[in-house]
DNA sequence: TTCATTTTTTAACAAATGTAAAATGTGAGC
DNA sequence: GCTCACATTTTACATTTGTTAAAAAATGAA
């Protein structure tokens, strides 16, 4: 099927004919609202890029669940430990919106990273963005104050801002609910 | 010159070929306790290997400095924003003892890259790896309390914890000295 | 609308962590 | 051993954040 894979963001430094791989091993799908599209604890045989709507990760404790990631248009969106490790995952996966997404197999992805130099300095790429985006946050927790992190993030983000509940914000930034509802108060 | 690549860890996947083009562009190289390899805001044109010795990768805040990562044999050292953007780091990278690395220029590195899909997919596993240890740090920071994620780091490193200032384990931890001080003492 | 459910805010108190300064420990070099 | 420089611990107090519970506000379905 020959969906228009080259204008997606994360396509677009592709060539015709890696976009061509890419777009014969890959479906475009539509989930609703509220699907758990990646569940912990199995192995997730797909990957996928996120063409409209919004999506969190996120992972369950004992007492509470941390949300450690949002997707928007253009994300990528994978089990890591799936991807990586082939083992099943620590993430949980939920559409927060009606969502249109693009999946491909690991299995076949892998094999075009094998198969297409082009792809798999793609994957790199894709890897060493993901990989310098998460160590910043790291380094933010310890050098910014909560409210100083929700700045930013409100700056960054104002449609997730919209559009997410706050409690998974609240947990995004690494503070409870309470807590952000006191630095929106300005208190 | 012909290193001795293949005993290295984090060769050990690869191929003799490959071995071989990666050798024909790196050097062995040896530097004393206390040098600042890796400055933050200069471009940084090699990426490392850490043969023996260890390290810490810090940046620096107004009133602090957070060190974000400790390299021990084996490990991977270059500037992420060097590497990845080809701009200036906020990383400065400090060898905590002698260290004996193995050094690749970046764009030697890169030329490999596109050249070899091999080396594609080792380098595209090697940002793969660190991402999901990253991630995981950052969620750990969620759910565990200070005192576990110190039982956690001298479980996991306990060559780090008899070679590192505690001052530097503590800003790894995302915690004051003062606090692990406390957290040792068990209080 | 109205009702039920969920989200967000607020309050009071407890616990954890930070800050600053002093005390103690450690190791290198004389 | 002595001294200096630096690392670590301790103390006292301030601040931030967490916990729990409840109230208020927002949301969505009938």
């Amino acid at each position: 099927m020959q969906h228009q894979l080259k204008h997606i963001d994360i396509f677009r430094s592709l060539s015709d004919e890696a976009l061509l791989a890419v777009s014969n091993h890959s479906q475009e799908m539509s989930y609703p609202k509220g699907t758990i599209l990646i569940r912990a604890d199995k192995i997730e045989p797909y990957f996928y890029i996120l063409k409209s709507g919004i999506a969190r990760a996120y992972s369950d404790g004992e007492n509470q669940q941390i949300n450690f990631w949002f997707g928007e248009s253009g994300s990528v969106l994978f089990s890591f430990n799936s991807y990586i490790n082939d083992k099943p995952g620590y993430e949980n996966i939920e559409l927060l919106e009606d969502c249109v997404l693009i999946r491909i197999r690991l299995i076949d992805l892998f094999n075009l990273y094998q198969a297409n130099i082009e792809l798999a300095n793609w994957g790199r790429k894709m890897a060493e963005r993901e990989l310098i985006a998460t160590e910043r946050r790291l380094i933010d927790r310890s050098f910014k104050g909560a409210a100083e992190r929700y700045q930013e993030f409100t700056d960054q983000s104002p449609a997730l801002l919209k559009r997410v509940a706050l409690k998974h914000i609240a947990s995004y930034l690494g503070v409870t609910q309470v807590t952000l509802s006191r630095i929106r108060a300005g208190k």
